[in-house]
DNA sequence: ACAAAAGTGTTGTGCATACACCCATGG
DNA sequence: CCATGGGTGTATGCACAACACTTTTGT
């Protein structure tokens, strides 16, 4: 079959939308080639697969290999395929989500390359279609966080309800009231209300939670109406 | 980049997962070739991509040259990667959704096979990794059911609610009560009553309805709680 | 006249929403 | 003592779920 020409075989490549939530602002993390070709294009974290890899493994390697963080939620969102998509030689591109805890995150493993958080309201220009990409990213979060308790992921083991509905209100694009929402939140069984207080945000300081690991039966349907408007 | 032999390049193929809804039943069709490699292996409908082609447009092209349809939905649905899926040689398989409406089908343009609607409950063994494509497909399917009003392209142009109650208890595998649905989805505004009946499934007749293309200001969340308990 | 499927209305309940005040603390 | 952000309770309305009987017509 691969002798015929009719039929093209490409590279496959992988890139990464890295979601974190800093300063209450949800963030994609970027890249910047230093050299050529493409220095100073703004795009996804990427690399191509190997020899038997799956674009599952592919993602997990590219993350780690640069971030060296490990064993962090991924998903495959979408794949790019137009011929022209890089214009040097047909690549297709399998795209993958991955929600990471900002403070895990130090440095780039690789030196060519500068790495940046962006507000996702405010990403630059990007290389190829990764614009594209970052809106399906994007899209995809919200429909994913509306049914699933993911968001955790994005924050630190102990956080506080006022920083998790910050970080609703950002996803969601929205404003919630805070006392709907924590009874909502609470009702889901899923946090465990710790003795500690953060006292960074506030002089009265916010009890911390966690998520309860023992929870598998938990309600979290209870968080959809928060959000469905926008799917 | 492609001389790097530590990267890999690979065929790129589309597979097209096929719904449609005949005799009250949720179906598949499947095809089988008819002759080596793969003789009798039931699997998708697929095929490889072309030189200037994207994913979407083979998609598009393989479900036209097998059944003739065109302008049919479709959607990207997920890309299997893993190296030795197709055990002869590499290939990532880029699968699709459709929604068809089975009388619009009649035969298989392509004469190296051989065509068949299965029960989506009733699938047979598959070739590769097919099996798990259905399932993803499947699952897909219940996730946009359940957010926007798609299934109505299941069905052909005049449908009445006992059809389309059915259709909705097939994908969700659960049954409604047939007040509290009619009423949600006449709700919903999306549909016009006809002054037709259907008089083949019941003496009375079932009354007719169509899609009303107007209604672009939709309350399609009307359905969701439906069928959001299986998210 | 009877069987078989279509169609229709009411009620109770629980959940989402809207809304305002007190609490704890650091400065 | 006061400014700041954290935390909590209640009343209202709406939407969902549960439920049973009447209608039509072909045989």
């Amino acid at each position: 079959m691969s002798k015929n020409l009719k039929y093209i075989s490409s590279l496959l490549a992988v890139d990464c939308l890295i979601f974190g939530f800093e300063n209450q602002m949800l963030k994609v993390l970027l890249i910047k080639r230093k050299l050529e070709p493409y220095q100073n294009e703004w795009s996804l974290m990427g690399g191509f697969l190997k020899r038997e890899e799956s674009a599952d493994e592919s993602a997990s390697r590219v993350l780690k290999e640069l971030t060296g963080l490990d064993g962090v939620f991924m998903e495959q969102i979408k794949t790019f395929s137009k011929y022209d998509r890089d214009p040097t030689e047909r690549v297709i591109s399998i795209v993958y989500s991955s929600l990471i805890d900002v403070r895990k995150f130090e440095t780039l493993l690789n030196q060519e390359y500068e790495a940046r958080w962006f507000k996702i309201t405010e990403v630059p220009d990007l290389l190829f279609d990764h614009a594209e990409m970052v809106i399906a990213g994007r899209d995809h979060l919200k429909k994913k966080a509306a049914l699933q308790p993911i968001l955790f992921e994005l924050l630190a083991e102990k956080f506080t309800l006022p920083q998790i509905q910050q970080l609703y209100e950002e996803v969601f694009e929205a404003n919630f009231d805070k006392r709907n929402f924590s009874r909502k939140l609470l009702a889901s069984k899923l946090l465990k209300k710790l003795d500690e207080k953060d006292k960074s945000g506030s002089k009265k300081g916010a009890f911390y939670y966690q998520l309860d690991k023992q929870t598998n039966h938990y309600n979290f349907n209870i968080l959809l109406n928060l959000a469905y408007s926008q799917l």
